[in-house]
DNA sequence: TATTTTTTGAGAAAAATTTCACAAGAATAA
DNA sequence: TTATTCTTGTGAAATTTTTCTCAAAAAATA
């Protein structure tokens, strides 16, 4: 669903105001009749003989997808992929806004980070209700990522996003995601293998 | 099959030498029946009535998957999330070690970054042929995405990690993945929207 | 040694996903 | 107006993935 966004994002920049399931589904690398599918289930939104209009297709999936509005973030580990994500403008542009910064780390503690002041983890609780924060990324090394999920869970944040290459034990109203670049390598290095 | 592989590891590390389908099952998240049909897919590793030997497990997954060899890698584009790249060791430890980096802002060129100096794109072609270059990884603006591929191409690259928010076009022997953190942001958001 | 327990490997069944095929709606051309 | 072309939405078919089940192998126990 992911692609979809990007790509029509893309056509709306160049202005082409209609698609076709075909030509979309060509820049997105499926078949066609999967992007049928996946549109029609939340919805009619195509046009017979025509296709879908770029703007309100792009509308309808992301109100759909709940990312219509803004989503209140928190970053705890301040490192190397740390900085980048709170640097990294487009996902306060995709409506996800890193708004705080933690770190353990007492020589990371107050220096700036482009805008965010980093705050110690110990204050994450007090900081973090005093605005309602949906979702959590955890960006630690992986043994004090088990310590930054129960920082986020004390504050009452439902949502965790783990960074770090470990799982995490959480309640069960809590639901993680977890990204792991290395399996992109590893997919990438079988791949190549078998050719 | 990554969670087998980070689960196994931490294992490893406790010393753990047996663990059966069920107790990885739990510790992966997934069913037991899953787990087995994997292994089996690629040979017989369990021993019934015992389990899995972790260790032999571990390399038996590692020579399937195509990483128990270095790979070696390039990086195009030395901004926020490049650098986080370079400096994450671990990558390396995972046998994708990255060899060098390109960047074509002059202000970027010559600089070091974790003790790699920071090459001019427009001598990618010249230096990586040097080395056997394995795999690309691409962390430019989205709109150079197609250009740094098609650097990594004219140099005989054939994988390539495109962590720019874009597809791009390659030719049919070349292999590319796509990395965008902010699909498992969108996912979340869904997920927290429906509860 | 015989019996019970544990746990795999794999065939069968179930569930989910993907693709096909085409009727029907909308635009265009005759 | 009528025929033709285009393209969606959807039921049916095909394929893939996941889960269930259990015989059989290995270890533990009696
Ligand atoms: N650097 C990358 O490109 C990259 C890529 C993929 C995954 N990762 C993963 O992301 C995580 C961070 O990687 P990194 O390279 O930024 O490491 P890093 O060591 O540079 O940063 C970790 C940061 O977490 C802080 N920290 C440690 N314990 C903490 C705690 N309990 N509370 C708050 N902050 C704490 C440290 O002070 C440090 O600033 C790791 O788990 C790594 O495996 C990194
Ligand atoms: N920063 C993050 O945390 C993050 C997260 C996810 C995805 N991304 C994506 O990764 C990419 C890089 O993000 P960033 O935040 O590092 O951006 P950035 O602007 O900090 O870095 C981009 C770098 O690419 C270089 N560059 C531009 N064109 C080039 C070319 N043709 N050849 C070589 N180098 C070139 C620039 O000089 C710059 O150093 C973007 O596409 C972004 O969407 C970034």
């Amino acid at each position: 669903m992911g692609v979809y966004i990007q790509v029509l994002e893309g056509l709306l920049l160049q202005e082409q105001q209609v698609i076709s399931s075909e030509k979309l589904a060509e820049q997105c690398e499926v078949n066609p009749s999967q992007i049928r599918k996946d549109l029609a289930y939340f919805g009619e939104f195509g046009v017979r003989g025509v296709g879908y209009y770029v703007s309100d297709l792009l509308k309808a999936i992301k109100y759909f997808l709940g990312i219509d509005r803004n989503w209140n973030c928190i970053l705890v580990g301040v490192g190397n992929l740390g900085r980048a994500l709170l640097r990294h403008q487009q996902l306060a542009q995709k409506g996800f806004q890193i708004q705080m910064a933690f770190d353990c780390d007492p020589f990371k503690i107050g220096e700036r980070v482009a805008g965010h002041e980093v705050i110690c983890t110990r204050r994450l609780k007090e900081k973090a209700q005093q605005m309602q924060i949906d979702i959590g990324l955890i960006s630690t090394p992986p043994e004090r990522a088990q310590r930054a999920a129960n920082h986020m869970m004390q504050a009452g944040i439902k949502g965790i996003v783990n960074f770090a290459p470990t799982r995490i034990n959480v309640s069960q109203d809590v639901i993680v995601d977890y990204v792991d670049f290395s399996n992109h390598l590893i997919s990438m290095a079988f791949r190549l293998s078998h050719p």
